[in-house]
DNA sequence: AATGTTTGGTTAAACGTTTAACCGCCGTAG
DNA sequence: CTACGGCGGTTAAACGTTTAACCAAACATT
């Protein structure tokens, strides 16, 4: 690879006034301008970032943290922050920390000696490790004292509750998600917080985000006769979803299901499925556009940001109402 | 961040030595060994891997390009792709093309300018630019020279002919993919081949490798009827699942479907999906090592590995012969 | 005892940039 | 005519490593 030398010697200039004409950092004259471009051309030059970083201090790198990349919940994430920080002339590191909170903390050191000038983290652990080299902002999961960005979790939960004593469900069940993790807390908290008097929670149970359900899960589905089953996100509901086709229970005849995230495939799943959905993509962004910001100017006060969150109503919920009049 | 030159003062020998014990390139003595070890405690140092990376040339960073996360078919080879890369000490860039071959091309020059040891590679241009600085495997779509780990496609392709022939199926239709992708064709010549004199092939139509059918595709649906629908991938298998379920058309019962690829939701999809597993996972490791066989020994000559391909029977194609006797 | 040889450490150069400091020159103002 | 302030360019230092070259002291060999 060509290098500033290689430059500068065929247009017969110093190394530092290629560097000028190439970051516009000082004037040239038009003449020199043309021929180091022309030289640029000729030697194929392209600036070495690793060089550029040493001396900067800046790396035009960002890290990206996602807990497993097989949950489709992340790609979209994934695909929308790599597009935003590309298009702002970042590169991005990625580490999948295939829901290992060691991996985690490993990505996070090894980011740090790769010198990134910030990261985007879905976490799985429940704080932020101190004294990091770069800023952090958190997505989909609240973590106290950093940037943020999330869906209103519990926004989602009483739309949640809501929605199933409309539908008119009494006795419903809880296929909750992690409760180390603030969104499933929140998620939690919102549906009984709506739930309060109206709706009957038969029972909770505990699982991982993952498309294989625990057998206490799935024994609670025979046991103990709910009429809906309202579950911690899209991918448990599918795995629910599955669970009840292989136990002969039918969606929605004889159960509902109710999701949260509105991934992709909630909607091409059968019976589709009724979900709340969060702005993946728009959040995304955000959280790079936050975590910029926080690089141009790091004593800014921290802040988080919630987005909306919207009912979306498919066919995996019944309404009860109808068949009983 | 602290320098080895803090390191060297609070142990009170040079950076040098430091250097050495961090990297085992001399022998030192056990006393100083402690010092220096008690030192970068103390200090709490971490390596700046962009200063190696200026000094020695190798940066630790392989990068990653694929066509578009969102494709539930990557973010398993991603995931695979980057475990391994981190199990060997290399960081991943990654670069989402959305789909796009300009795209692409700028991914390929700002990991060039990021100095990535190697690269790998999902195409979606039919070929390699040539004078890129470091070396790149490609996975899936085959390319001419250069290294490359494929699935058989046109063994799938065969599989799948004789599948469809072992049914009782006669008249089929064809989903094919884009055939700018050698994956692609190879899938088609495959079938083609197999299907010889057995198979009428009534129609084909090349479609993208998305969710969305264009409507050409959905009016053959109805229009010219055969009793078996193969796609040129899960998820356009999917896409015609929905379209079919939308068209009132019932699977397999009316019209059967096959797919290529055995992706996570193939069997999460009511039919569960018959279709040709490939192993990804496998072969994004394998990516890696090949990768990295390449950076050790940049003459070896080029080779690519092509991986077994198998037939899972599931519920989305059904036979004839029963029905018919 | 004189002469290699090994051991354990240091010095300094180099990687490719960016950027502050410097400098010569031209045009303009006093 | 002198002084002065851009303008347009160069020189050189610095970023944090690695590593070849060097060196002193200890040790082994005859």
């Amino acid at each position: 690879m060509s290098t500033l030398k290689d430059v500068a010697r065929q247009a017969g200039v110093s190394i530092a006034t290629v560097s000028h004409v190439l970051n516009n950092s000082k004037a040239v004259s038009p003449g020199v301008r043309r021929r180091v471009l022309a030289a640029v051309k000729a030697v194929d030059y392209r600036r070495n970032r690793v060089a550029r970083s040493l001396r900067t201090g800046q790396s035009y790198t960002l890290g990206l943290i996602v807990p497993d990349l097989t949950n489709p919940f992340f790609p979209e994430l994934a695909q929308a922050v790599e597009n935003r920080a590309r298009a702002l002339g970042y590169a991005l590191l990625l580490i999948d920390a295939s829901s290992n909170p060691q991996t985690e903390l490993a990505g996070l050191q090894l980011l740090a000696e790769h010198g990134v000038d910030g990261v985007i983290w879905i976490p799985i652990s429940d704080q932020l490790p101190d004294d990091l080299p770069f800023p952090v902002v958190v997505v989909d999961r609240p973590l106290a004292n950093v940037d943020g960005v999330y869906a209103d979790h519990h926004q989602g939960g009483v739309l949640l509750a809501q929605y199933a004593h409309k539908l008119g469900h009494r006795r419903v069940g809880l296929l909750l998600g992690p409760q180390s993790l603030a969104s499933a807390r929140l998620r939690r908290e919102g549906f009984w917080q709506a739930a309060n008097g109206k709706l009957e929670i038969v029972w909770e149970q505990e699982v991982p985000f993952s498309l294989h359900l625990p057998t206490p899960a799935l024994e609670l589905f025979s046991s103990q006769a709910v009429s809906l089953i309202v579950s911690a996100s899209d991918v448990v509901a599918i795995a629910a979803l599955r669970a009840l086709d292989e136990a002969g229970i039918s969606v929605p005849e004889e159960v509902s299901l109710l999701g949260f995230d509105d991934i992709p495939w909630a909607s091409l799943v059968r019976p589709a499925l009724s979900t709340v959905r969060q702005p993946l993509a728009t959040m995304g962004e955000r959280a790079v556009a936050k975590l910029l910001e926080r690089i141009q100017n790091p004593e800014q006060v921290i802040s988080q940001e919630v987005f909306e969150v919207e009912l979306v109503e498919r066919h995996s919920a019944h309404s009860l109402k109808r068949s009983r009049s």
